[in-house]
DNA sequence: GTGAATGCAAATGGTTTGCAACGTA
DNA sequence: TACGTTGCAAACCATTTGCATTCAC
């Protein structure tokens, strides 16, 4: 859990709100949303509030802990280490698939290459239909 | 501008209103937020009510005449026609870049045959860094 | 004339903020 | 002890909704 010991590194409290919301984002592989997050706390620690967590999140996205990103509601939270992944979000059900980072690196170096613009995939949940759903199954 | 006829198909009424956030969406190139379609309509026609451009908008997606995507704050809008490019809206000065669609349906094309997944960037605004940014100009 | 569309105002709901109390270092 | 952190409650703000009025057809 390399947070904690960015948060160390910055002068930063080591609170056990905050241990255990970096271990929520740490474990559950899948991005989360606040809510998600807030669930998961509070039933270890009842009493915890949200503004905590929001700013927790907020405080571990400014170290580079945690990326932030906007989903069709709200922000969903990912943990920020490398060997990075995407994520696919099947617009239908919901589910998530992990997509293997190289497969779009070529694309990316594709329009860097064209237009100079350096696209951040990482920082995207992607969305589409997942094989099953567009099978109809 | 083929949203109107669309809308004459389904029986939708045609309103002045209407006719101005169609044109608003198709004449400006770029995706844009709700604020600025607000500004726009209410720029021609004072007196226009935001809840009618967000209902109006609503109808325009509901009729495949508009594309709408979650942008780091809120969302933008975007008229859907053929022969598409994606948005690349720098996340530093928020310009956007439009690129070229065959750029990325190579990868696209990746995702679907590893994961069965079918990812659609067309409906996503893809963030980065813009050149001019990234050379710190 | 009639049902759909509009304007207005109030509600919604995820996220943020102000502030007093608390706890870590 | 001192300052950062928390809990609480209220504020925010883009978007949505209910309802009476108006308008396109």
């Amino acid at each position: 859990m390399s947070c904690v010991f960015t948060l160390k590194q910055k002068g930063l409290k080591l609170t056990p709100q905050r241990r255990l919301i970096a271990e929520a984002i740490h474990d559950i592989p899948n991005h989360l949303s606040a809510e998600e997050i807030i669930a998961y706390v509070q039933e270890k620690m009842p009493g915890v509030n949200k503004s905590t967590v929001y700013r927790t999140l907020e405080l571990l996205e400014g170290a580079g802990c945690v990326y932030r990103s906007r989903m069709d509601d709200g922000f969903v939270y990912h943990h920020a280490e490398e060997g990075h992944h995407h994520h696919l979000v099947c617009r239908n059900c919901g589910n998530t698939v992990d997509c293997d980072e190289d497969l779009l690196v070529s694309a990316e170096q594709a329009v860097a290459d064209r237009y100079g613009f350096q696209v951040d995939l990482k920082h995207v949940v992607i969305s589409g239909v997942c094989g099953g759903c567009a099978r109809g199954t």
